[in-house]
DNA sequence: GTCTATAGTGGGATAGAC
DNA sequence: GTCTATCCCACTATAGAC
């Protein structure tokens, strides 16, 4: 199989020229400017790439679609979600407290995206699409999210059945992704009520979890984890 | 304001001329079967007007958007889910086999098209779009569907606290959009994964219902209830 | 009110020269 | 690595036939 001649680089950070980051670096910001001004359907991959003084060619040379130069957006949110859950964990010893501190701390770092996010959604929910918080390419943010949910799961005083501790992280990621999902949707002023869910879900989620060790929901937990185990292939 | 001189039907069998009735049908059906054959991104709205012996102007005429094309689909599914579950149904008296008939039922209705759903699943995911499983355009396939789950529910055995009775269907509703989720992401040949994750998912539900009646559950229904309750308003 | 024909526009994406 | 030129197709516009 012959080498790709044009073979855009897909890392942020990985192996480029210092001429060739500088040039990922301009159209990757001039883009995030224009998402916020104009949205995401209202950006033109054209505009884009005069606004970053490069051809629309060359913004392809870099971006293989659109859709990902929205990964640009992906890191920017994660980076700053870990900072802000980070010193909210630094207060919190309870499990409750904790993963209120992660979820809430998610949607207050979001909150000044909330417009735009809601504009490229869709494209995030597509099951091929390089955004899909399920992709290959989201692998990376994926993981440092649901290391999160471990920090927050490990450094707490939660009783919970052995053989789900360790998938917990990844169920508590999975929820999150729920919270993302009601978000977007979620068209309060401030986003109140996504605010309100994520409060009164905490408590019942850990409500479940000390659950799994009653004598009566024996198994359950267990059965939990083989689900997760199969769905994940 | 002046009239708009085309104003396309958007009822499928809203107040429409015999004729008119014939011409949507006939286009729908062309970009039913072309959807099949070629998936949604292989399907020009070219095509469609071709294998449907219109003109590209007169498509546009009844549809909208191509987008629009896939609310035919919905209904053609819903009207087909119905029909599958009540036979499978009609077999079952235990919560969980009944249960299993509507989202199975549902697996198998959907399969033909499960290429093809991938690729549009992203209007369905956007927030103010009317095809989200949300939205108020909908809202006449959701209750229905939730009427389904409802039949399951009240023509089985399942002994569940009288707080969640009334809410079950409604949930269970939300498990089967869950699984509708998987099923976009679903890849493995048949969508066996879904129908694993669907026989793995069923009993685990119904040893969560009935946990709702432990002692030690207590008020855990009640929680479920007046989440839902806070979410919806 | 239903439909055709035709001629656009706009923008995502690509090819191939340099 | 960067450009210019181009393709393709969703979608619009319009003028008019029946």
């Amino acid at each position: 199989m012959p080498d790709r001649s044009a073979s855009p680089p897909d890392s942020p950070t990985g192996g480029l020229t210092p001429k060739a980051e500088q040039t990922r670096t301009q159209i990757l910001r001039a883009a995030l400017d224009l998402f916020r001004e104009s949205g995401y359907d209202g950006t033109t991959m054209r505009a884009v790439a005069k606004a970053a003084d490069v051809s629309l060619g060359n913004a392809y040379y870099y971006f293989a679609s659109k859709e990902h130069l929205v990964q640009g957006f992906y890191d920017q949110i994660q980076v700053d979600h870990a900072a802000a859950a980070e010193s909210a964990l630094a207060a919190e010893t309870g499990f409750s407290g904790r993963l209120l501190a992660v979820l809430d701390s998610w949607v207050d770092v979001a909150a000044p995206y909330h417009e735009f996010a809601g504009a490229f959604f869709k494209n995030a929910a597509e099951p091929r699409s390089p955004l899909s918080p399920f992709s290959g390419e989201s692998a990376a943010a994926r993981e440092a999210s649901i290391a999160l949910h471990r920090r927050a799961v490990e450094g707490s005083d939660v009783k919970v059945a052995a053989a789900l501790r360790a998938q917990l992280p990844e169920l508590l990621w999975l929820l999150q992704m729920g919270v993302v999902l009601f978000w977007v949707h979620d068209d309060s002023p401030e986003q109140r009520r996504t605010h309100d869910l994520v409060r009164q879900i905490v408590p019942l989620v850990d409500r479940l979890i000390r659950l799994t060790r009653l004598p009566g929901a024996r198994g359950l937990a267990e059965d939990v984890v083989a689900l997760v185990a199969k769905v994940r292939g």
